[in-house]
RNA sequence: GGGCGGGUAGCUCAGUUGGGAGAGCACCGGCCUUACAAGCCGGGGGUCACAGGUUCAAGCCCUGUUCCGCCUACCA
């Protein structure tokens, strides 16, 4: 027996291991595409290979792998597929930090030695965040395991790149990009982070050619002006109508450049008249494209000004800023120069500066692809929860544009385009072609660009499922069922995922989005590491254990809002755990213990009333809360079984329970009511493994009369109707009157300090017959609970003389206070009492003494309110008259 | 510039068809009551940002104001 009793305190560390170990072992994890249960699938975002375990990964791993436990306790077939990217840029930069270290640096090593050390980095310290997960008790199915750069999933991007070439999707071109001078590569849009920044505006007069005036254009960047080859003004500006020259002298270089017009320019903004430097501006480069301007690059891609930029050549951009307005003022250039916020682009890996420089890349144009991305949402083919993220995708999915999706580095997919150094024609091919498709010639060279680490994730749906081959893998679990995912990744990832999955399977990708919240410090701050407020989640699970880590997780799991974290929270949940375990605890000590014992279907006759109000609670809470996990409200299911397992179970069932435990009852009663107890303990636990597996699992093996793991359980909902389980509202309203004595009686103990160690006499005046028959056959319980030495009850029962009195619905309570009843204090208590019901008494009047409340409100609202007025009423009257009399005693 | 979210107890936040203002933590008081002091019992505390409107009735719906946060933009 004793080998069955859990120790005093719930120990995580000792135990969880062990048990996902056990879960591996016994491939409970697993998916199987041949099974004929319903299939349910999420493939993970897979996080990067560089990475570590943050909270974000902690959130979002966490709420997947809830959904997963509980579809697969309702039966369900799940396949919830892993895997890490392989964040070229990311990836790249820490092997070569690496290298650094080592006093070499990539060129020397030569890009296949260069990649060889990547994945030799790789299958070092890869896996690390895969084992995080793990401890974060992951359930996902591992056998299955990808990573972006598989030869499989590099065949699906291979696929996709040619096929989106054959169909015009993906063209090379010159353009201005965002380009990182540090990582040496071209970015896209979504990669540039945008930051407010406080710079200055410079006002430059650019002379005409006569010599005489000039027009004065306004910058942010004076240094880009080395390439400018025009000014512009706006067509409709009043102020240029009589202007005659057409030429005007660029400052420092001395070009003669047109002054044009385009409707383009802001007359609105400072003197109407905008330099145009088509190499490194994107509007300016349409206004060159339609002015078919000249394209000067005076920065290079190293970030310093080139032979363009003539005597500033070689120097730093930001330095060449300085020279060149220190310049034009020595020359009287400078009008003047004023503070001027404006936002800059910084690289999201690096945070430098990003440049917009002109540069032949690689794009998809995303337009056709959009339409059937935004039709598949606007017919709610995939849903968007919460909806409000709906608009954000629209929004972005409308203005759309090209995508870059070169990269200058080494570290990713190739892209599968070779260039012909006779006829310089393009081949593109899924495999690596012998001859230029064009004309023949032998002397192709494979582009040296890698595709964007994302173009391979938009296919991860499909290409960890086996795609461009049919598999039953992909038969059975495309679309996925519910793809979970932080906003920050929204358009980076879920957007291009829809374009992607509709475009090659031609089906969404997936049914449904839940798009959760970030993460933040518990005063709602970004966690970062320069701030310092960064929490590790794995300090956390070593602090706590993982169950108290996700089970605050998913409590604080509101939808659409920010989760604000602090390790006080999580020590509050870990106390929960401990409050689970401890009841386990009590229950084990009391169910007998003898294998294969069998705990029957429950009749509803035969037990206790709070064996039949916790059964209907049980019923109840469990409805809620898979209502609650059907439809993303974490928080809502994890409050919701706090509630029921704290304050339901602990609070009063085990309370009212203990007596007939201990056998005053007789042994049928004890029976009964150990079977009701089995039977709640066992569905508590079921209810509770998806948020905290560890734990529950750990109890269930101690538990008698169970077999196997409880993620092979039958999951309360479905089998409540054969166990007897039912909803009971009598045995609610029954139960709730009881523990609304109890409370008064103890409410009466506190304020008047009686020590719980004094067992109190108690007289019970009911109101009716009927609450005196339902409290008599309950006294035993009050007595018990509320610590009595005796419970008198009836319609006319005589009281104590000296009392303390509380007024409920439908009885009043006497408690005896001979010989130490404390008359002033009484009395405050009593005038506190009837001033609190005297202001509700003038709210509910008010509503009944209006005539349109009375004819307009619903009839049942209205009675509740007539229900609770003569209550009050009653109340009122009574405490009166109490109060009367101990101040007459007290006199 | 556009969009989104938020302002409810000292703190962090729930509040899903408009009808009872709530939870956890913190605080105050009392308890070693044979599962649990990581606990038990009791208690105090809020003009639900502000101003209007709709309604018999508004934390919730509408309008405006204000403050905070985030996203987005071809803001010289």
């Amino acid at each position: 027996m004793s080998s069955n009793l859990l120790n005093k305190g719930y120990e995580p560390h000792n135990v969880e291991e062990q048990w996902y170990e056990y879960w591996i072992k016994e491939k409970l994890f697993s998916a199987s595409e041949e099974g004929s249960e319903k299939g349910y699938s999420i493939v993970i975002p897979p996080p990067n290979v560089t990475g570590v375990l943050h909270m974000g990964h902690a959130l979002n791993n966490t709420l997947q792998d809830i959904l997963c436990r509980y579809k697969r306790l309702r039966g369900e077939n799940v396949l919830w597929m892993p895997g890490t990217d392989h964040a070229g840029i990311a990836t790249q930069n820490v092997v070569e930090k690496k290298l650094a270290a080592e006093g070499r640096d990539r060129e020397q090593l030569g890009r296949e030695k260069f990649i060889e050390a990547v994945w030799e980095w790789r299958s070092e310290s890869g896996s690390a965040i895969i084992n995080q997960l793990k401890r974060l008790g992951a359930s996902c199915d591992w056998d299955r395991e990808r990573f972006t750069m598989d030869e499989g999933l590099s065949k699906s991007v291979r696929k996709v790149f040619v096929q989106l070439h054959k169909e015009g999707l993906i063209y090379q071109g010159n353009y201005i990009i965002n380009w990182c001078p540090r990582c040496n590569t071209a970015l896209s849009d979504l990669e540039v982070e945008h930051e407010e920044q406080e710079g200055q505006l410079y006002h430059i007069k650019y002379p005409f050619e006569n010599g005489k005036g000039g027009l004065v254009v306004a910058t942010t960047r004076p240094e880009t002006m080395l390439g400018d080859t025009a000014v512009a003004i706006n067509p409709d500006d009043e102020r240029y109508n009589n202007l005659k020259e057409n030429n005007v002298v660029l400052p420092l270089v001395e070009r003669i450049i047109p002054i044009i017009r385009d409707k383009y320019v802001d007359t609105e903004f400072g003197t109407g008249a905008l330099k145009v430097t088509p190499a490194h501006d994107p509007n300016d480069f349409e206004i060159g494209t339609r002015h078919k301007l000249e394209n000067i690059k005076v920065i290079g891609d190293d970030g310093t000004m080139t032979e363009e930029a003539g005597k500033f050549k070689g120097l730093d951009r930001f330095k060449c800023r300085e020279a060149v307005v220190n310049t034009l003022e020595k020359e009287g250039l400078l009008v003047k120069q004023e503070p001027h916020d404006n936002s800059v682009g910084h690289c999201y890996r690096c945070k430098t500066i990003v440049e917009p420089n002109l540069s032949r890349q690689w794009f998809v144009k995303v337009k056709p692809l959009a339409e059937k991305a935004i039709a598949a949402v606007e017919e709610g083919k995939t849903k968007i929860i919460p909806e409000n993220w709906t608009k954000t995708y629209f929004d972005w999915m409308y203005n759309i544009k090209d995508w870059c999706i070169s990269r200058q580095i080494w570290w990713g997919h190739q892209i599968p385009a070779w260039t012909c150094q006779d006829c310089e024609k393009v081949t593109v091919s899924m495999e690596t072609p012998e001859k230029c498709s064009h004309c023949g010639s032998a002397n192709i060279v494979q582009e040296t660009d890698v595709l964007d680490t994302w173009f391979s994730s938009a296919l991860w749906p499909f290409s960890t499922m086996g795609w461009p081959d049919k598999t039953p893998l992909l038969e059975k679990y495309y679309p996925t069922s519910v793809l979970v995912t932080g906003f920050d990744i929204l358009f980076f990832w879920v957007a291009r995922m829809m374009m992607m999955g509709l475009h090659f399977m031609d089906e969404i990708p997936f049914k449904e989005v839940y798009v959760h919240a970030l993460v933040r410090d518990e005063h709602g701050k970004k966690m970062s590491k320069s701030k310092g407020n960064v929490i590790d989640p794995l300090d956390v699970i070593e602090k706590y254990g993982t169950d108290a880590f996700r089970f605050t997780l998913a409590a604080f799991a509101a939808m659409g809002r920010d989760i604000k974290l602090s390790e006080d929270r999580v020590e509050g949940y870990r106390h929960f755990i401990n409050k689970l375990w401890n009841a386990a605890r009590f229950a084990l000590m009391h169910l007998d213990s003898e294998e294969g014992k069998e705990y029957k279907t429950i009749d509803s006759k035969g037990i206790s009333l709070p064996d039949r109000w916790i059964l209907s609670r049980l019923k109840t809470v469990t409805g809620s809360v898979a209502e609650a996990l059907d439809s993303y409200r974490f928080n809502e299911a994890a409050g919701t079984l706090y509630q029921f397992v704290w304050h339901e179970f602990c609070d009063w069932y085990i309370e009212a329970i203990k007596p007939i435990l201990y056998g005053k009852h007789g042994e049928d009663q004890q029976n009964a009511t150990k079977n009701v107890l089995w039977h709640v303990m066992r569905d508590i636990l079921v209810l509770l493994h998806p948020f905290i597996p560890f734990v529950t699992e750990e109890i269930w093996h101690k538990l008698p009369g169970t077999k196997g793991s409880i993620m092979r359980a039958v999951y309360p909902d479905d089998n409540h109707d054969s166990e007897g389980i039912v909803q009971d509202p009598d045995s609610e309203e029954m139960m709730e009157m009881i523990i609304e004595i109890i409370t008064a009686i103890r409410n009466i103990r506190g304020e008047m300090n009686i020590a719980p160690s004094l067992s109190l006499d108690v007289v019970l005046q009911p109101d009716d017959n009927r609450t005196m028959e339902i409290i008599k056959e309950h006294e035993e319980l009050i007595v018990n609970i509320a610590r009595l030495k005796s419970c008198k009850t009836g319609l006319n029962a005589d009281k104590p003389s000296a009392t303390a009195t509380a007024i409920i619905k439908n009885t009043t309570i006497f408690v005896s206070l001979s010989g130490i009843v404390d008359f002033a204090k009484e009395t405050q208590r009593l005038e506190k009492e009837i001033s609190k019901i005297t202001k509700e008494l003038v709210a509910i009047s008010k509503k009944l003494n209006n005539e349109d409340y009375i004819s307009k409100a619903p009839e049942h609202v209205v009675n509740k309110t007539k229900e609770k007025h003569e209550n009050c009423i009653e109340k009122q009257e009574k405490l009166e008259v109490t109060l009367k009399k101990i101040k007459e005693m007290g006199g």
